[in-house]
DNA sequence: ACATTCGTCTACCATTTGGTAGAGAAACCT
DNA sequence: AGGTTTCTCTACCAAATGGTAGACGAATGT
């Protein structure tokens, strides 16, 4: 048990917050599930709005990081660089629906907890957009508002990625096999709406 | 105040279940919207769970009418289809974010709930699948995995409209004139992934 | 006219919630 | 050694939660 109590409590509100969502989760069941008594949680965060709030920033880090190293590893075609982005996701995020799921969680939480995840993440967002701007301009990518196509992209992958239910529905399984398929039919549709 | 109490309890429910979550959403809450006693739900729905059940039914059937009367007065170009249930879809979707919001509720309830909602739906998702099916054999739509298709296409226009967050943070705005683009771009983005 | 059902209410309850107070052990300084 | 800081704990608490019991008036059926 080296790593410390912060980190653990950490990791594990993440991935409770993230896939039940944040009232959903009382302090308790955190403290359980890391082992520990609720007051240790309340030792490191003094509130279960402070826990949020760290858990929301780490989060917003791991996904800058990740995403970083997928964009720096690629090579210049736009679609192959979207692509690596959504590769490196990918992964994560269907082993891991916390983590992007707790972005979904953000509209439902008091207003400057967006204020100061949007406040993190926007050097990330600036730079899709940007890119995004530039490879229109140089023909590379179908001509639109960079912006809405940001999100337009980021919603669809979130989408699929935290909602097995839309997947059960028509009858797909989680195998390894199934992501492989649903990885692939996502990277195919994400090229399709942005070739030029 | 002629509409039946038990429709304005699942009116209430159905936007607060939808904005805030189930869990986030107490009773009292809702009594207080509806300017009821918490005692007149009980009376109504013997438990929250099955205000939630009926809640879902209800959302699950207004959003299948909805969609019926899309396809049913659309032509026969399938992009002209998608565009026409998108329409439908969009306007009360962004004034109501709770109707969709409300099927990403699901993946957090119980799986009893979770399979209710599947049933209802399974015709509309059928419906939808072969028809993408027949479209992409009759070469009008780009070949790919029609169930995994039609997952991709809810995805990304629930994610759109249920997420203001990803949107604020490339600085759109709510105007009317903001809508407008946001639908524009989004069929836009559809057609692009979707055309032959 | 009278009993019954219907719809809403007040009063209450057990459990769970986020949070406080403070004890106790261990490590870390002089 | 003796004091201070760091970390975790047990013991509580007030508020909120989903839910029960049952009273009360207004329709309704006979």
């Amino acid at each position: 048990m080296k790593t410390p109590t912060r980190d653990r409590i950490l990791d594990a509100a993440t991935d409770l917050f993230g896939t039940r969502g944040v009232d959903a989760v009382s302090l308790d069941v955190i403290a359980a599930e890391v082992g520990v008594a609720k007051q240790t949680l309340l030792y490191w965060f003094p509130s279960k709005d402070d826990l949020v709030q760290d858990v929301l920033v780490a989060a917003a880090h791991e996904l800058s990081v990740m995403i970083d190293a997928a964009v720096r590893a690629a090579n210049d075609d736009p679609l192959d660089r979207i692509e690596a982005v959504v590769r490196a996701v990918f992964r994560p995020a269907v082993r891991r629906p916390a983590l992007l799921g707790l972005v979904r969680e953000v509209s439902r939480l008091p207003p400057s907890t967006g204020d100061r995840l949007a406040a993190d993440l926007s050097p990330l967002v600036d730079r899709a957009v940007t890119f995004l701007q530039n490879e229109m301009d140089a023909g590379r990518l179908r001509r639109a508002d960079p912006r809405l196509v940001a999100s337009l992209c980021y919603a669809t992958v979130t989408g699929i990625a935290t909602e097995p239910e839309a997947l059960r529905v028509v009858g797909w399984q989680p195998s390894a096999a199934g992501l492989r398929r649903l990885r692939t039919e996502l990277l195919a549709f994400l090229r399709a709406a942005l070739a030029p």
